[in-house]
DNA sequence: ATTTTGTTTTAGAATAATTCTTGATCTCAA
DNA sequence: TTGAGATCAAGAATTATTCTAAAACAAAAT
């Protein structure tokens, strides 16, 4: 009995990295709002609960977290990164109208298939999408009316 | 009867954007080898030809280029945008090892692969992989041996 | 308990890629 | 030919990110 939900703590712990309050309020100002921050939203965020944290720490402690396992980067052309604490597997959709960006599952048993050269090794697949938000869709199909 | 290979004069006549000496340079310097070089690199070749082309122009020409459709900008991670002249959809392999940028050719399933909210508009799908090449997959599985 | 060793934090400087600005030049159409 | 607008070059500026060095901290070893 153990679907609780896991505590920052305890998947700090389970991760293997050193738990600092740094890192702990990084991780809850991701998990919070399970929206897609960039590093400075997160820095904003985090100086809420603890002031004095620097930007420079927000990035280390990003990294940490990234590479640890426990929240994925995510980059759309050259705009700032974005994090995201979904370790499910799944995609990314970005609006090019509002700059929203929403998780898109993918359905494994139906992906696309592709074909890399024999021998390569393949650890990594990111599915990027593009496009209209359903709201930024409506905007544009419904210009401001003629009256 | 007009499978001829269409000349970059051709290409970019027919895309619309005015033709000028150095945006056929830089295009010309894509086409040239189908590798996927970064603005830097575009910039070195097509200075073999027009010494006088600046890095600027060159970014200018890359945009101009992209925007009409001529040329796909690539990126990954935050590392330098590349360029890919190739127009047929695919996705692309970048080597954790070398470095290296392939093309992937992507066969699209039958069913859908991924589930966006309804209303809402796709208009560009980009598949990115990462891991090692079959050559730096090799290095990797035959360390050193010890002799 | 104290020293040692290694990690983390901070502030600010540095870097890298890209974009912006400005004035000059070019091109096309009237 | 003469505007009007697009494009170019050079260099400055911007932005996101990484690096550096010193201080603070934590864990391990004495």
């Amino acid at each position: 009995m153990q679907a609780l939900p896991e505590t920052s703590d305890a998947a700090m712990t389970r991760s293997g990295i050193r738990l600092t309050p740094q890192r702990r309020y990084v991780y809850e100002a991701l998990m919070e709002r399970r929206d897609h921050p960039t590093a400075l939203e997160v820095f904003l965020r985090a100086k809420e609960r603890m002031p004095s944290i620097s930007l420079a720490t927000v990035y280390n402690c990003l990294d940490a977290l990234t590479e640890s396992g426990l929240v994925r980067q995510v980059n759309c052309d050259r705009s700032s990164s974005r994090y995201c604490p979904n370790l499910v597997p799944h995609g990314h959709f970005f609006c090019k109208g509002c700059g929203v960006v929403f998780d898109v599952p993918v359905n494994p048993g139906n992906q696309p298939a592709w074909e890399v050269p024999s021998g390569a090794d393949v650890s990594h697949v990111e599915i990027t999408l593009r496009g209209l938000c359903p709201a930024c869709a409506q905007k544009s199909t419904h210009p401001t009316s003629p009256l």
